[in-house]
DNA sequence: GGCCGTAGCTTACCATCAGTAGGTTACTTG
DNA sequence: CAAGTAACCTACTGATGGTAAGCTACGGCC
């Protein structure tokens, strides 16, 4: 087998198992075992059990920015575009439920080189956010937007954790939701400058 | 020296040996050589590497829970509740750094059980946020508060982390933002109901 | 005083698993 | 057919999570 091909098998097989058992339990002997094949494959193709996580992490994140960034860009109006892209994103953490999941959070664990792989994964989606809001909000002074951005990234990725444990929540309702608390609340924030004293 | 004495300062140890190493490169050996005594007492204490990590984390979610509770209780309006959480929130992240975060990340990894405390402990301050929030919102159907209460949570961790990574920003600053970000955005949406259509 | 249960602690070991050395097969290229 | 190389293997090492069995010292009890 051309090794393209064997490392997509490999990287496919590497995922499940990670999502069954997690990082620390998963075995390279088991991914080898049920890629059939033996297990000096998987180093010489990813380098190490890290190596081939961080394979995997970087396969998702693209895949994620490309569903996302096609949502928003076929989307007119800045207000849909980032609507567009939520629903994009919670369809997509759905399709991929507890794989992506735990790819997501364990790279932590396991040291500089997958933990960065995360980061950049989350820089993209956050610089696709903020690029997005400014097209909206042209005043950018009074809301930093990079560490807006953050704060949707964030509250996306638990909303996402919670929405898996809450099955008949659909992925334009989560969207609606994080619309609904963020957007018009930046807006607000933006635009009218409302007095806090409201409530 | 008497048990809780030694596991009090095992904690401490396999804390900071967690965050410099990460849980994967943390070996049991090295935390027992700096404790000073012989690897099986960590077992005897806590059962397995994973015991001592999840013993690690209910120790800094009770803590977190503390300190929030308590910043929260002691201000007077919902509004100056929440603000004076996440102030308290922010500091207590800043002041054990990149501890915190290794231990607040690194659970996903291990398993269930450690998975459970950090849900556990993401679950206390969900129901923390979401009670306060039901304290200003009177109407609840509009806007679901558990959701919206993970939401916070995790755009707060988000930008906890981003927080590390840009020192010159204060508590008190990450507080407002988050205040203005999904507060008012909240509170226009619950108080209001204003059109989507404005931008 | 002398015995005994137990808390705190140790050495020495096992099993598993990440990672490696070196060799084999088979296909392509000249 | 020879040479080179891509795909692949068996068989090993070292580190590390986890355990078995025992040692020491102290407090209670006769």
């Amino acid at each position: 087998m051309p090794r393209a091909d064997r490392e997509r098998q490999m990287m496919s097989v590497a995922e499940q198992v990670f999502a069954e058992r997690g990082y620390v339990a998963a075995s390279m002997d088991e991914i080898a075992d049920r890629v059939g094949v033996s297990k000096p494959m998987l180093y010489e193709y990813f380098g190490s059990k890290e190596g081939l996580l961080v394979a995997c992490i970087r396969q998702a994140r693209a895949e994620l920015l490309r569903v996302t960034s096609n949502a928003a860009l076929a989307a007119p109006t800045p207000e849909d575009k980032l609507r567009a892209g939520l629903i994009a994103y919670f369809e997509f953490i759905r399709a991929h439920g507890q794989a992506w999941a735990l790819l997501r959070t364990e790279a932590a664990v396991v040291g500089p080189s997958a933990a960065g792989e995360i980061e950049a994964g989350r820089q993209q989606q956050t610089d696709l956010i903020s690029s997005t809001m400014a097209l909206y909000a042209p005043t950018p002074s009074t809301l930093d937007m990079a560490p807006a951005a953050e704060v949707i990234v964030g509250g996306c990725e638990r909303l996402a954790l919670w929405c898996d444990q809450h099955p008949e929540t659909t992925a334009e309702q989560a969207a609606e939701l994080v619309m609904r608390l963020i957007w018009f609340g930046m807006r607000t924030q933006v635009d009218d400058q409302p007095s806090p004293g409201r409530g």
